[in-house]
Parts: structure tokens; C-alpha cells; sequence
DNA sequence: GCTTATAGTTCGCCTCACGAACCATGGGCG
DNA sequence: CGCCCATGGTTCGTGAGGCGAACTATAAGC
């Protein structure tokens, strides 16, 4: 199989399990990569947007979504009055955290055919196009 | 980086160039996927569902636009008169042929600082682990 | 101080996804 | 043959997701 195949239905298949995932855990694609991001940290709405990949509008929504349920918080900007730092809630992190943790393990057993080094391959392969793309940390590096 | 960030980090890139390919040939990465199946054959309403995993309701509703916008015909089944049998029109095939080709060579960009040999290996693991897990086609191999 | 840039929200519009309820035909099976 | 149930699809109501455009308010630069 050509790589651009293997991409394209690798991540198809990795999507898949995320949404199935999230879904088990009351949530929603979207509102799972929000609270996997916030892990790391509070981000104001703007850096969010360029770390998903949304439109501010978009974001907005996705943010009042979550935090009506609880997940997550506004917290104003201590230096600069017209931000707002999204943060995780005490429930949103704990949520957060089983979720990943969850889709952490099911993510692993994709590559269940594969040799231990062969997945130590496949990780430095992805790894660099991953860094090579810039793609940004909407899935943490936990150890 | 672990091979399970790796993976759903890549699979967040791949999806980012596919939404955006799409976008620009005035398409949602749902029908996109849709037009790329369909490149192969025709299909009925419930094969499309487990290919693109769908619930029929969902499948319906993204049938009846891209019908709406003329690039997909629902045709009856000779052998069973329930069935629906769905293909691309000519436009659609157009459509479906210049948006294949180009989100190939923009996901052929992504692993541009591999050597052709590490491609090569990226290629054969991705292969396996779509392989292994009975990743449904949803994007060619075309040769 | 005035102007422009930045941070966010709101609104209207559409797509997407699901389950439940429904209709029709097909395929056994007595 | 006639009945029952499985299968293939559609419809409907609901809610999430995504966008651009218009808007408000504060920040920053000149």
C-alpha cells in the first residue's frame, strides 16, 4: 500500500476509535481533544483556536458547550482585561484524565500486529512528521 | 515521542489536509470521503454505512446533499427492489477524480523529510496496522 | 489622544450525527 | 399459500459542530 493511502485510512481508523472513545465518556470528538489539550494547561480562546484548528466563532460554542457541562471554566486574564483563560474544572479533569487515559489504550492496541520494534519504528517515522508539520500538542506526551 | 501520541497526533495533520482539500473543492470531508468510496463502484445505503461507519439516518441525510448538488444518483437495484444502489454522476466523478489527486499530493507533501526508504517503511507499518484492523477502504489505491 | 489591532461574543445559516418510528419488500417456514 | 420477521431505506426531531460577518471592548502604537 503507497504511504498516502496508508496515511489517509490510518487516520481514518484512529478518528474511529477516538469518537468511539469520547462517545463512551459522554463526549463528543471535539469536546475530548478540548479537554485533552487543556491538560497541559489554561490557553485563552484565540491560542486555542490556532491549536485546533477552529474559527474563534466556532470555538465559542464548543467552549460554552463544555462549560455547561461542567468540563471547563473561564477564568479572566490577569494582565490583559479582554482575555479569558480556559481552564479545566476539578470535574473536567477528571474526566480529562480517564479519557485519555482510556483512548490511550485502545490507540495501542492498533499497532497490536507489530513487533515491539516495529512500533518503536512506526513512532520515530510518525514523529517526525509530526514534528516536521508542526502539528500542535492535541494529544499529550504523559510519562 | 510514543507511538500513541505519534499516531493521534498524525491522524489530527492528515484530517487537518483533508478537511481543508475538501474545503477548497467545495466539499466537507464527509462527502469527500463519500465521492472517494464511490470512485470504486457503486454501493447501497447499508454497505455505505459500515464502510464510512454511519448510522443509515446519518447516511441518508449526506446522500440527499451531494444528490442535491449533482454528484451522486440514487439508482434502483435490479435484484432487489428495497435497494438503492449509489453512484457518482459524471460531475461527481470529475469532482471526486481532481479532489483525489490533489489531497494525494498534499498528504504526499506530509512525510517530505523522509528519505525514501524510511517512506517506503512508514508505508509497510501504516499498511499492517490498517490492514490488521480491517480499516474499510475509504480512500483507493489507485495504480 | 487617535487610530488600528487584538480578544471574544453573538447571530444566522448550513452540515453532521444519532435514535426512534415508520414503510416496504424479501425470505423463510409452517 | 400465507404469515412472520429480517432487511433496506426514509423521515423526523434534537443537538453538536463549523463558518463568516457584524459587533463590543480593551490594548498598543504613533
Amino acid at each position: 500500500m503507497g504511504v498516502v493511502p496508508a496515511l489517509v485510512r490510518a487516520a481514518f481508523l484512529v478518528n474511529a476509535v477516538y469518537t468511539e472513545s469520547a462517545r463512551e465518556h459522554g463526549l463528543t470528538m471535539q469536546q475530548g481533544q478540548l479537554l485533552c489539550v487543556l491538560m497541559a494547561r489554561p490557553y485563552g480562546m484565540s491560542e486555542l483556536g490556532t491549536t485546533l484548528g477552529l474559527a474563534k466563532s466556532s470555538l465559542s460554542g464548543l467552549v460554552d458547550r463544555s462549560e455547561r457541562n461542567g468540563l471547563v471554566r473561564r477564568e479572566p486574564d490577569r494582565h490583559d482585561t479582554r482575555a479569558v483563560r480556559v481552564a479545566l474544572t476539578a470535574a473536567g479533569r477528571t474526566l480529562a484524565e480517564t479519557f485519555y487515559a482510556e483512548t490511550c489504550r485502545r490507540v495501542e492496541k492498533l499497532p497490536a500486529g507489530l513487533g515491539a520494534g516495529e512500533r518503536d519504528a512506526l513512532a520515530e517515522l510518525l514523529g517526525r512528521v509530526v514534528r516536521d508539520n508542526d502539528v500542535p500538542v492535541v494529544f499529550l506526551e504523559l510519562r
